[in-house]
Order: C-alpha cells, then structure tokens, then sequence
DNA sequence: TATTGTTATACTCTATAACTATA
DNA sequence: TATAGTTATAGAGTATAACAATA
C-alpha cells in the first residue's frame, strides 16, 4: 500500500510548506527505542498467534500453561504474580483455560482460601504440541536474527527490563 | 514482593508432586523473543511516560507531533498508516490533540475530502519540551544497553520488525 | 489485620463495518 | 467506483476498589 500526504496539483520540482512528499519518513522515530521495540514485539506476536492457531492460545495463555506445567498446584495469586498479571484479571483468564478442559482449581486443605492450579491430560497434551508449534516459531525468529544474534538480543533486553 | 505458592506445613527438606518451591521461577519463557520483548517494552514505555508527564504525553502522542513536525500539511490517513495506527482510531486521537490546541484540521482546498494537519504554535513549543524530555530517557536507555549496544539492539530488531 | 479469590468497573488500545461527502 | 473522515461498536488488555471467606 501507498501512504499519500495531501497533495495540491503542481509543477515538477515546486516546493511548498504544506505539501509534504508523497510518503511520511517517520524519521528519527525509528531509532528510537521504544518505538523500535513496539514494532518488533508486534511482529513477533503476530507469528507467535499465527504458529499456534491450531491449538488456540494466545502468548498469555501459553505463558500460563508452562509455568503450571513446571509448578504444578500452585496458587492463582503466585502464577499470575510471576506473569505480571493482576489476580482479579487472572480469575476470568483460569476461567476460560479451565471451561476448555485444559486447567483445573483444586480446593487447598490446607489454606482454604487458595486454590490450587493443575493442568489436565487434555491441558497436558495441548502444552506438548503447543511446545512444538512455539518451537517452530521460535527457531524462524532466531534464524531471522543470524548468527549468536539471540543471545546478544536476550541480554540487551534484559538491561532494559531490569528492576 | 514475595511471590508465594501453595504450600503445606511440612517437614524441612521433604519434597511433595502439588507443593511447588515458594517462588515460581518462570523458566525457559524468560529466553523466549516474544516475552523479553513485551518485558523491555513495557519497561520502556513505563519510563517514557514518566519522563514526559510533565507534558502528558503518551508515546503514540508523540509520535504524532514528531510526525507532524516533520511532515506539516499530511492528510489524516497518511500520518495514521506511517505510525501503524488505524484511521478509525486516529480520529479520537486527533480530536484530543485539537482540544489541547497542540494540533489542528485544515480543510484542504485540492481535495475536499480531507483534512491538512499542522501543529499550532503551542503544539511546536509543546514539542520541543517534550523533545528534550524524550532525550534524557532516551538517553537513560542507551546508558543501559552499554557501549554499541543501542546499534546493535536497533540491528536486531529491526530484523524481527522486517515484512 | 492481612490475604485469596472474586466481582464490578473503567480506561486504553485495537479491529471492523458502515455511513457521508467528495473524487 | 474508490477514498477521507467519521461514527458506532466490540474485543482484548490492564488497573483499582471492594467484598466474602479464611488466615
């Protein structure tokens, strides 16, 4: 698509202060940082949800089955804590994870306030193949940034998000 | 903060399947693209909207007035298709630009269709403040990322951002 | 008193469809 | 027919306050 600015009709080579060139050079916003950053997560996101369309999960989502895949029966408070996601915005995520038949609330013994969060066998076996289609998605990501690109990547951002 | 899981009383060292460490530790999300990415971003925008709430702008605000600076005149479609954002949405944003007096709607002469966009004058001293705001965070990241680090963290995302 | 899960609510961002006036 | 601006609307995502049950 071609991006057009408001054009008078003019002769060749004329200039004029309200008749910018045909498209807008965003400029030095593209080396800003956060800029530069928005786009790139976009871009990633997008292949993300496009790779695991077949099983329908979202980043979010998928985020939230690894961790109850790796700390099995812990409280909504703790997952979505290490998530950054607010508990009462967790409550209708679990919901939804657990009315399609892939997370379950336990009731605790022992603190009769928390539930406990598992993933089932369907929750389970969702995961495996998640896992694969994410892997895919992530090696084309790190076949895009070349050669030991990743581990530079990773550690630039890991400055950025510190603290 | 501690981040604390479901736990039961227990003996010191026995282990148990539901009884997950009192931390979660997120594991092999923290090295995959798409979460660092939203991570330092988040992080990043965070400290770009505290650096300019002196003049209470959001960073697609900003963009705009850059935008508007660089190419004065440009119709409404071409500075929301340059930024990525959608005309529908970019009406409502404008219009709040236009009732703080930093932008305004021309009616262009050649094409009744559309509307010219300038900044007022209010809008370019507006700008140049929140300029000199956005450089010191700016300046505050690049610090972060270390020597050659902002070029080579602009290289690599510009390869996720690439299509 | 403090915490867990929950509800209600609101605000931002994003996406689509459809209208109008112009071209 | 197509495009620019607009409206209406709906869906994510995110934030806060408050409540009941429990600690």
């Amino acid at each position: 698509m071609t991006v057009r600015t408001h054009t008078k009709t003019r002769a060749k080579g004329e200039a004029a202060f309200d008749e910018p060139a045909e498209e807008i050079d965003i400029g030095p916003l593209s080396r800003m940082i956060g800029y530069a950053l928005r786009r790139a997560q976009i871009a990633v996101f997008e292949d993300f949800i496009a790779s695991l369309a077949e099983v329908n999960l979202r980043p979010a989502q998928f985020s939230v089955l690894l961790v109850l895949d790796r700390a099995p029966g812990s409280t909504q408070s703790a997952v979505a804590t290490a998530l950054g996601i607010k508990r009462a915005n967790f409550v209708a995520m679990l919901d939804e994870l657990e009315s399609r038949g892939l997370a379950e609330r336990k009731l605790s013994v022992n603190d009769k306030r928390s539930n406990a969060i598992f993933l089932t066998v369907h929750g389970r076996k969702t995961l495996a193949r998640a896992r694969a289609l994410a892997l895919q998605h992530e090696t084309r990501q790190i076949a895009r940034l070349g050669d030991d690109g990743l581990d530079t990547l990773l550690r630039l951002l890991g400055r950025l998000s510190a603290r």
